[in-house]
This record gives structure tokens, sequence and C-alpha cells, in this order.
DNA sequence: CAGTTGACGGCCC
DNA sequence: GGGGCCGCCAACT
């Protein structure tokens, strides 16, 4: 409670909380991490990606829901087939946001 | 310590 | 409708 955490943790606590078969966008993240501004933040926190098996950063898209080509844990093909394993369905790299899209519990 | 970069977002032309 | 520029904050060198 001490809120100890560093930016970045505070953003992958967020997307370790994206439920399986929805994706959230980095401003989505960023905004329940604590500010949207924090896209730019978020993105970089995502690449250093320090646990990628609790941190579903393939469920972070962009605000179009496209995946993000500097993927650099198996590609962006290997993104898509993670997001469809979670039953999300990828149409020309992209997912429907309005259907896919992470609603903010906005506690 | 200061400068630059970066998995983005939003607005302008 | 598509493309490009600027702006935001934090981390990295």
């Amino acid at each position: 409670m001490s809120e100890s955490k560093g930016t970045f943790e505070r953003i992958y606590d967020v997307v370790r909380q994206i439920p399986r078969g929805q994706v959230a966008s980095y401003g989505q993240v960023a905004a329940l991490a604590g500010n949207k501004r924090w896209a730019r933040v978020v993105g970089y926190a995502l690449h250093a990606n320090p646990d990628p098996d609790g941190i579903p950063c393939y469920r972070v898209v962009t605000k179009e829901g496209g995946v993000s080509k500097a993927f650099a844990f198996g590609g962006e093909n290997e993104q898509i087939r993670l997001l469809e394993a979670d039953g999300i369905k990828v149409v020309d790299g992209k997912v429907d946001m309005k259907k896919y899209g992470w609603e903010i519990p906005e506690l």
C-alpha cells in the first residue's frame, strides 16, 4: 500500500488485470495506470516486459486495435495467434475494439 | 546532470 | 479518407 511501485509496475498491474478474451489499448492501460499521457510510457514499459508470462502484452493494442510491429517476443503473427487463442478474432492484423475492447471497471 | 528515444494519442492539413 | 506533426511522461545512454 505504500504505492512504492514505480510507474512501470503500475502499468504492469493494469495489463495483468486485462480479462481473457478482451484487449485494451495503450491509452486505456495508461489511463488505468494513472495518466492517459503515459501511452508512450506504457509502450516503453511493455517493451521492458520483465514478465511476459504474467503480463499478456499481446492483449495490449493501439487505439485502432492494431498490433504493434515492433513486437519482439515472437512477431506480429505470434501476437495474433495468442489473441485468437483467447477467442479474439483478428482481422487484417487488427481486432474489433468495439467488441473486444476492454470495458474499464473504473472502480 | 542533460539529451535523446520510445510497443502512442490526438489534432491539423 | 489518408498522411504527417506535435505533445506527454518516464526510462535509457
